[in-house]
DNA sequence: CGCCTGGTTGAGAATCATCAACATCTGTGG
DNA sequence: CCACAGATGTTGATGATTCTCAACCAGGCG
């Protein structure tokens, strides 16, 4: 809160919410594109990208099956990303914070796999998908950038994987903290101290656990003093017992 | 086996293992690059693609942590991909067949994310990813379907999240049969009746699932009828049934 | 021939899901 | 500003699915 206030102050062009803001001088900048991108290919990135587009709590990005035009990247709030399995049940695939890039999935079907809501209100910019392509023909490190976006998002979507294949409750539920933690941490945020923007339920569904479930295990950590909860504000009190848990068997 | 003996008697340049094949002749080729490709790129993609690299089953095409250089088609036989877990485990991330693609998660971090293991003698086609992308920079439809191709496996892991996630064991196993039944009949082989190229192991690594859960899964198909095994061979006798349990209660 | 890996089957244990009751929070309208 | 309703979260008791431990079997390779 303090924080985005004094940025309010400091920096006028570079709220959130501001339309005039460009990736020369997104604060997030280094984050979402962090290429040594000459300046002229940052005012071609610039004059693709489609700014503004402010979600309430709810909305939509775009939904499962939508025709894919572009790509999103999270400015500020956060996105949840799903997809509906054959009885309409919710699966979270991922959840999307400010510097990370969204929609990746529709590429290959030319239709989003999965569905996109705001947990809050959130600011995306918008990239339409073919002046992508064709800004990463004219220039070769912007293409070698998005392959290595893509690259990563199948990295992460594999240690979902393996956390869901072999990790118990509690593993799952340290590892999301600690994973919110860092990419915080990437933002320059509180590292041990940050509000969840998603639900219990939300939560269980990411890491394929029911509510109780999760709502048990916070408890169990809040009792053992790894850490403090008060609805959806969280501090990490011992982030390397987490780390441990997290890794679970790393340790020896 | 019947099959690929008449293969090479009418074929000959067509075997799996004859370094004589091209990407305009490959029998796999409208699979693993089912583009629109003047004749003129054609030339150009197989100048960049390395053939030969036969594998002995249980050799590594690479090494999870090993330079990245090079994604792979796979020609003939099966590949592996698994990543070690914090305790040495294994997680097994994906199986690929003739005409799929391995090694995309390398882009991201430079170095191998996985690593990819024959489980049968295998032959792969060697794309250098430095020449890959100065072609996608010269070919449009190259750049295109080669994003394609990295959605794709995102669209699948993300589709395998969902299978952990929610499916019991049953519904995990008749998926992975029908993934299977699938992808042989892209490749124009039998739909019911194949060798598993992969152990016990590897399915309940892959599944989620310890060996003796997915021992009892198979028998227990097999007694209701469902399916044939014997040892890997296995025919799929009931493909509606096996479709019902795997997409389980999309069916209402 | 026998070892060793890989696979099957059984019995008991553990984790997590389910069902259910209750508490709390949110936001809406009086 | 308070009261209330619906949604969200917590906690408890019970049960099911799957894991663990263990014995045994089969087949391939030296």
């Amino acid at each position: 809160m303090v924080i985005l206030a004094s940025q309010e102050h400091s920096e006028k062009h570079v709220c959130p919410h501001n339309k005039e803001i460009s990736c020369g001088n997104c604060r997030l900048g280094s984050i979402c594109l962090p290429i040594a991108l000459e300046h002229d290919d940052i005012v071609k990135l610039d004059e693709i990208v489609q700014r503004g587009h402010p979600l309430q709590k709810g909305d939509h990005l775009y939904r499962e099956g939508d025709a894919f035009t572009s790509v999103y990247a999270v400015r500020s709030g956060t996105i949840k990303a799903y997809r509906l399995t054959g009885d309409g049940q919710e699966q979270v695939t991922g959840f999307y914070f400010p510097g990370e890039i969204i929609g990746m999935d529709g590429i290959s079907k030319d239709k989003y796999a999965n569905s996109a809501k705001a947990l809050e209100t959130s600011a995306v910019c918008e990239i339409p998908f073919h002046r992508l392509e064709e800004l990463s023909t004219a220039v070769p490190s912007m293409q070698r950038h998005f392959f290595q976006l893509m690259s990563q998002e199948i990295t992460t979507d594999q240690q979902l994987i393996t956390l869901l294949s072999k990790n118990s409750a509690e593993e799952r539920i340290a590892a999301l903290l600690i994973s919110i933690s860092a990419r915080n941490a990437r933002r320059k945020l509180s590292r041990t101290s940050f509000r969840l923007p998603m639900s219990r339920t939300d939560i269980g569904n990411f890491l394929g656990l029911t509510v109780e479930t999760v709502s048990r295990v916070i408890s169990r950590f809040n009792k053992q003093g790894l850490i403090t909860v008060e609805s959806k504000e969280i501090t990490l009190l011992d982030l390397d017992s987490l780390k441990a848990i997290a890794d679970s068997k790393t340790e020896f």
